[in-house]
DNA sequence: CACTAAATGATTCTCCAACA
DNA sequence: TGTTGGAGAATCATTTAGTG
């Protein structure tokens, strides 16, 4: 069972510790109204969750749902302690059903962030339900200093321990992806699109043209369109387009300069078609946009 | 998989005029 | 000063077929 977590979360941690299965609580129904993330710091623990037996090693995690019902078992066997954290998250986790291999692929590398102000798609981290790490020290370093920072209670202890968990969780989902041996290495289009992106990043206002791109990049515009696509969803000159228009917008609300010097400054030196792609991109025209902010 | 050539359909861009 | 619209030319985007 898998489940994925959407970059933009916002995540919180509500407690985390450290516990020893010879406290006799552990053979106690345990729930709670959070996410909760189990791994084993010492030894092997039997833990029962809804039903199904698990039985943890070092190193191994295992993701519980809200209010999901968890208990030791095997009180003959000699247990160990784990770290736990529980927090809440939202957007929630969703199921991730894995089809193929190559889903993870998708996730990892297919579509890519611009500079522009809009989201163009959330990149989703993978989580197992249990996992054994392959970092496991790493991982329990990680828990402990977590830990160790909830019980502090000073400075900026809660947001730290958001990153903790935030790191906890991107360390756990990266091992996933490894364990899948994938996203290793990135072909040689992705570098090719990142040269591309970074092109148009800083010359947007001045020098974007087929023949220029082909000069710079040394491919053909054929494949660059292509390659731009395949990672962005976008063209390469709609993506030129906001990145001009953001500028403007910026400049028509901190500037008092003319609509047709910000025209001229970002990039468009003709006046009457800055107006025309300015409203189609935002809906009103550039000096109404600027009228509308305070 | 990385890339090119060629063909074709799509859109962007320029320039001009009319109007608020 | 800024917005909107049209027409035609210039560019761009996409597809298909093919190479190593």
């Amino acid at each position: 069972m898998y489940f994925s977590l959407s970059r933009l979360v916002s995540l919180d941690v509500k407690w985390a510790d450290l516990f020893d299965t010879s406290n006799p609580t552990f053979f106690d129904q345990h729930h709670n109204p959070y996410y909760e993330l189990i791994v084993i710091a010492d030894g092997t623990v039997h833990l029962e969750v809804s039903e199904s037996r698990h039985t943890l090693q070092t190193g191994e995690s295992l993701l519980l749902m809200p209010w999901e019902v968890h208990r030791g078992w095997n009180a003959q066997e000699r247990q160990g302690q784990f770290f736990w954290v529980q927090f809440s998250c939202n957007p929630d986790l969703q199921e991730f059903v894995l089809e193929r291999a190559s889903q993870l692929h998708i996730a990892h590398a297919e579509r890519t962030e611009l500079r522009t102000t809009e989201v163009h798609r959330e990149d989703l981290l993978v989580l197992p339900r249990r996992q054994q790490s392959l970092q496991r020290y790493k991982l329990l370093g990680l828990f402990e200093q977590l830990v160790q920072t909830m019980k502090q209670s000073k400075d900026y202890f809660r947001f730290h321990a958001t990153l903790l968990l935030g790191e906890i969780l991107l360390l756990m989902a990266g091992d996933f992806l490894e364990q899948r041996q994938l996203g290793a290495a990135s072909p040689a289009s992705y570098l090719t699109f990142r040269a591309l992106a970074d092109h148009l990043n800083n010359f947007y206002e001045s020098d974007v043209s087929k023949e220029t791109l082909e000069r710079v990049l040394e491919r053909k515009y054929e494949y660059l369109c292509q390659v731009f696509k395949k990672y962005t969803g976008t063209t390469i000159h709609h993506y030129v387009h906001q990145l001009k228009i953001q500028r403007a917008k910026h400049l028509l609300e901190q500037t008092a300069k003319s609509v047709k010097e910000i025209a001229e400054e970002v990039g468009y030196p003709d006046p009457f078609y800055f107006s025309r792609i300015f409203k189609k991109l935002v809906g009103v025209a550039p000096q109404h946009y600027r009228n509308s902010k305070p």
